[in-house]
DNA sequence: GAAATACTCAAGTACCCACTTGACAATTGA
DNA sequence: TCAATTGTCAAGTGGGTACTTGAGTATTTC
């Protein structure tokens, strides 16, 4: 049997306006989202990241710094390297955005002939 | 049989950098998620969805403006009053991320193990 | 131990974003 | 009709963002 993993890691949300500011902000740059597209496969330098983008080291450093405070990834350091890899956190917490607000989309899609009715 | 309703939606989804960008960008301002969540419950004016906002009107048109674009939001001038309602397909767009990102760090995480016995 | 590697830090730059103000246009109701 | 209402437009402001460069610090490798 296999369980859904935001309902096991997610036991109590409340997901803050900073937050998800900090989430969605993350994910709003198309280099940042290629950089979890390339942490998906597997995980990575941040020299190794930042090859193939057409940036700096640094530039990549910043996005990887935004990217953590939006519990996308995660470093750490062993000797020279930062190795850098996600972190499904984050992820769950934009899925229980959209779970969240799917089920207040579809009410109101629900009410909609009924709305246009009123005016 | 049920289909699943990005498939019945969106036959053909492709969505570009620059389509999620707009997605993206638009729902990582606290005051337009606001907006987004009153205009769930119903469809509203300008007018009044600046009152609650502590904004000018100029502000949220600017908003519903960026909401628009992301075709979270519709809106509708009859006479003098513009009247802004919630656009489904912009938020399937968002689903539909998720979902695609979510097999893709599910598949990660299923490699997981193994990944970190390489290093 | 010297050179190469991998990152870190500080500062700077150009652009974008949220918001404002003030002037203006269109519509509606008394 | 004329005054209030509702929105639109243009321009400006302050702060933030993505990025750079250049100098510095660990850590390996030869």
């Amino acid at each position: 049997m296999r369980r859904r993993l935001a309902q096991v890691r997610k036991p109590t949300p409340r997901l803050s306006a900073a937050e998800t500011d900090r989430l969605f902000h993350a994910l709003g740059d198309a280099t940042r989202r290629a950089l979890l597209d390339r942490l998906s496969a597997a995980p990575q330098s941040v020299t190794k990241l930042a090859a193939p983008l057409g940036v700096s080291v640094t530039a990549v450093m910043q996005h990887v710094a935004i990217l953590e405070r939006a519990r996308l990834v995660h470093s750490e350091k062993l000797g020279r390297v930062r190795t850098c890899r996600i972190e499904p956190s984050g992820f769950n917490t934009l899925d229980e955005w959209v779970r969240m607000h799917r089920t207040m989309w579809e009410k109101r899609l629900d009410r909609l002939g009924e709305v246009l009715e009123e005016e």
